[in-house]
DNA sequence: AGCACGCCGACT
DNA sequence: GTCGGCGTGCTC
């Protein structure tokens, strides 16, 4: 007997096995599909993950119910790269699944129902219901359960549909909405009578249509460069589409209908040859030296050194000789610059991934890629893109290796990007090089402390432009000696004047949308930290507490400060709309833009907002984070940082670190050209080492006494964390729940489990959510670790009491 | 995830 | 008395 294990797009961890018959046992392989049926009614596309013989002892497998593909649409690589994403991050190896393949490979059945073969019409004994259903399929053939849903009005449909089932008056026919589609595209041709002499008595007829008659010249200009695509000729005619159809009605164009390539590209462009600087030289071959002997690589160069140089030279190496290379970005949306660049180095053989493709086209692609595609050299992508089916990947670039947006949150799988992507590197023998201006703690600390892989420095700017000079105003004494205008020292504002006399461009940086809920005193910059975690504590409103998202300690929120006395607490940060309005207020004859999550929601906002300040016709933009990523502005001169403390007393361990990195990149968009660049901070914490070290960008300290307290509080990489989040709609149920796992946890993991603790935002759908944390003081013994949390989860999940209380558990919940 | 089976309140 | 609410268990 045959069977195979398949995987199927649910969040289930278990493979599940079927019968094939000895034929389908010599076609099928791993990496295809096949259509099962699953439970009662359904049909999914199930991945095939092994063959073999063993009957399954405790159930009858089903047979499968067709082959779906003629060959693997998913590699070994792959399967073993979900494994791994699933053992490590604990989540379902289905849901691994789901998150790595376009939609259209996942599609399930609709179910279909028609009339039964034997059914002779007879609808005497039928139900009113029934009555109704058989007379729709009597109309129209074949009918969804969806559409009988919508005919008799109602929900619980199903009953009655078995009840005619059990009858033998209907029976269920799944259907797909399989295959992938291609694309069409509509061409028109001149009907064979027009051509040539015939010609004019085409026009003759047209004399007193001239819209029609302009169709047709236009028609002309564009056939003589191939094919006339509809919408083109549209396009470039202005005319209606009716009067189109109305010559083709006429007779006089024929309407042709074809299959496009939905990813052409025609590019004509040459492309662009990199010239590396004397530096960036030496940097490539330190680079060719690292990888003799290593296959992952640090590059740790400055803002605007020229890391995409060397990044295309390493490419380039590996794609001139036909391999594959994957180039992985924190967010597509916000690197449309850097993507433009690359294409202009690699014409007609990129490919970017992204969510705001179709599902058809990203189906398309992943074929492209699989086959090896000419036009599929470079495959940029954010973090999805690594779970793509790499024909022969060769090389891997994680730009701002530091990002944490490389970390999915919701849903499950939630997989670290460039931890996946070392994985990846691995398993296809792939070089992986790691690019980012200020690199996390971890991979620092891999480099240098562990000498798991070599660093290659760039300290200087590209074309010796200056790095610019940053100045700390404390806001605390500005306050004092008044002179502040609404959120402006008096020295932001005098450069501003003078950046704007000189007709430069100006960034402000504010960093949350909304309010940071922390509580910080107007007199002396004093914000509440937490006694045992590092964090400041958290503002709330409904509690009037303060609170600290780790471990849980909170403290009633005080009138005056308690650091000095004075009464002059704040609870809010400010907004970038409020800061927007003072800026047109203080220069009304300016032109003011912004850029946050409000104003970047639609479609195409961000792009505009940029190119509105790349050609100027805005002097000075407002924004978040948004304006930090790698966003390369020639015209800059100012940088001006409204507040950065919001940034340091951010509640989570990371904070410090994350304000260095965020500094250090908005620093880097001042002067990237010729002058040197000018950065204003204001602070009501001058003082504050991680300042400091911004302001002689010193790396090097800031990693040291980030180190340094990492190790004290067991956090990476000295430790691991796991989250785990109840979820339950019932607050005490949520509540018995946490404290039993809690302490089940602690039996093991002792002083390491932390919590349980509610969130922030408590209560979200009307479900309760509370946390716990277990730090994993040995790295290298983490998979026994997260063995004993799965059996935990186990006798938890058996206890009748908890029935309903839903897990989630966050690997590497940073 | 769906979806069926099973047990308690408001309606013809 | 039933319809239908959702709580719980299972799917090869």
């Amino acid at each position: 007997m045959n069977y195979i294990d398949v995987i199927l797009p649910l969040p289930l961890n278990s493979f599940f096995t079927y019968e094939i018959t000895e034929a389908e046992s010599k076609f099928i392989e791993p990496g295809m599909r096949v259509a099962v049926s699953f439970g009662k009614h359904k049909i999914y596309a199930a991945l095939v993950h092994n063959l073999h013989h063993k009957k399954p002892e405790k159930y009858d497998a089903k047979h499968i119910d067709h082959i779906l593909d003629e060959a693997p649409i998913v590699t070994q690589t792959q399967l073993k790269l979900w494994q791994w994403v699933s053992e490590y991050y604990l989540s379902p190896i289905g849901d691994v699944m789901r998150a790595a393949m376009p939609n259209v490979f996942l599609l399930q059945s609709e179910t279909i129902l028609k009339q039964h073969d034997s059914f002779d019409g007879n609808t005497e004994d039928l139900s009113n219901d029934e009555y109704l259903i058989v007379e729709a399929i009597e109309r129209v053939g074949e009918i969804s359960i969806n559409e009988v849903i919508q005919l008799l009005n109602k929900k619980s449909v199903l009953p009655t549909v078995y009840k005619l089932v059990s009858k033998s008056v209907l029976e269920i026919v799944a259907s797909f909405n399989d295959k992938v589609k291609p694309k069409t595209v509509r061409s028109v041709e001149l009907a064979d009578r027009y051509r040539g002499e015939g010609l004019h008595l085409a026009l003759k007829q047209l004399s007193r249509a001239p819209k029609q008659k302009e169709l047709l010249m236009r028609y002309f200009e564009l056939a003589s460069k191939g094919k006339v695509i509809v919408t083109e000729l549209l396009k470039t005619s202005g005319a209606s589409s009716t009067s189109l159809k109305t010559l083709i009605h006429k007779g006089i164009f024929s309407e042709k209908v074809f299959a496009a390539d939905r990813i052409s590209q025609n590019s004509t462009n040459k492309p662009l040859q990199t010239v590396l600087s004397v530096q960036q030289a030496n940097a490539y071959r330190s680079l060719e030296v690292a990888f003799e002997s290593h296959d992952i690589c640090l590059l740790h160069g400055v803002t605007s050194s020229g890391k995409t140089e060397l990044y295309v030279k390493q490419i380039s190496a590996v794609i001139e000789k036909g391999h594959q290379a994957l180039f992985l970005v924190p967010e597509i949306a916000l690197s449309t610059q850097l993507v433009e660049r690359l294409e202009a180095y690699f014409p007609n053989k990129i490919v970017v991934y992204h969510s705001r493709f179709s599902d058809q086209e990203r189906a398309e692609l992943w074929q492209k890629i699989k086959n090896n595609d000419a036009q599929a050299r470079l495959i940029i992508g954010a973090r999805s893109a690594v779970f793509l089916p790499f024909f022969d990947l060769k090389c891997i670039v994680v730009d701002e290796e530091h990002e944490h947006s490389y970390k999915q949150f919701e849903p499950s799988p939630r997989y670290h990007a460039r931890d996946t992507a070392l994985v990846l590197s691995k398993f296809s023998n792939a070089k992986t090089l790691l690019g980012t201006a200020t690199p996390s703690v971890e991979t620092y600390y891999n480099a240098t402390v562990l000498g798991k892989y070599p660093i290659v420095t760039i300290t200087e700017r590209h074309n010796k432009v200056l790095p610019p000079s940053i100045s700390l105003i404390d806001l605390k004494d500005q306050y004092k000696r008044k002179k502040m205008t609404g959120h402006f020292s008096d020295v932001l504002l005098g450069r501003m004047a003078h950046a704007l006399k000189n007709n430069q461009q100006i960034i402000l940086f504010q960093n949350r949308r909304g309010f940071a809920p922390v509580v910080t005193c107007l007199t002396c910059g004093h914000t509440p930290h937490c006694t045992q975690c590092d964090v400041s504590l958290t503002y709330h409103q409904h509690s009037n507490q303060l609170r600290c998202h780790y471990c849980g300690y909170h403290d009633a929120v005080t009138a005056h400060c308690v650091a000095c006395s004075s009464p002059t607490l704040s609870y809010k940060g400010l907004g970038t709309q409020q800061i927007e309005s003072e800026v047109q207020n203080l220069f009304p004859n300016i032109s003011v833009g912004r850029m946050d999550l409000d104003t970047t929601r639609g479609k195409h906002s961000f792009s505009k907002i940029i190119s509105n300040f790349e050609q100027q016709k805005i002097q000075i933009l407002v924004g978040t984070q948004m304006v930090t990523k790698g966003l390369d502005f020639r015209n800059v001169a100012l940088v001006g940082v409204l507040n950065a403390d919001n940034l340091l007393n951010y509640p989570d361990f990371r904070a410090h670190e994350r304000c260095f990195q965020m500094l250090q990149q908005v620093a880097g968009r001042a002067g990237r050209t010729k002058a040197q660049g000018d950065v204003v901070i204001q602070t009501f914490l001058p003082d504050h080492p991680i300042l400091h070290q911004v302001v002689e960008a010193n790396y090097h300290d800031m990693f040291e006494q980030q180190l340094q307290q990492r190790k004290t509080y067991i956090y990476p990489p000295f430790g691991r964390l796991i989250r785990i989040t109840l979820k339950h709609k019932n607050i005490n149920k949520v509540n018995e729940a946490a404290q039993w796992l809690y302490s089940s946890y602690r039996l093991t993991f002792g002083e390491m489990v932390i919590g349980p603790e509610f969130p922030p935002i408590a209560r979200i759908r009307n479900q309760y959510h509370k946390n716990i944390l277990i730090k994993l003081a040995e790295p290298n013994k983490t998979r026994a670790a997260k063995n004993i949390i799965k059996k935990t989860h186990n006798s938890f999940e058996s206890i009748a009491q908890f029935k309903g209380v839903r897990l989630i558990i966050n690997v590497d919940c940073y």
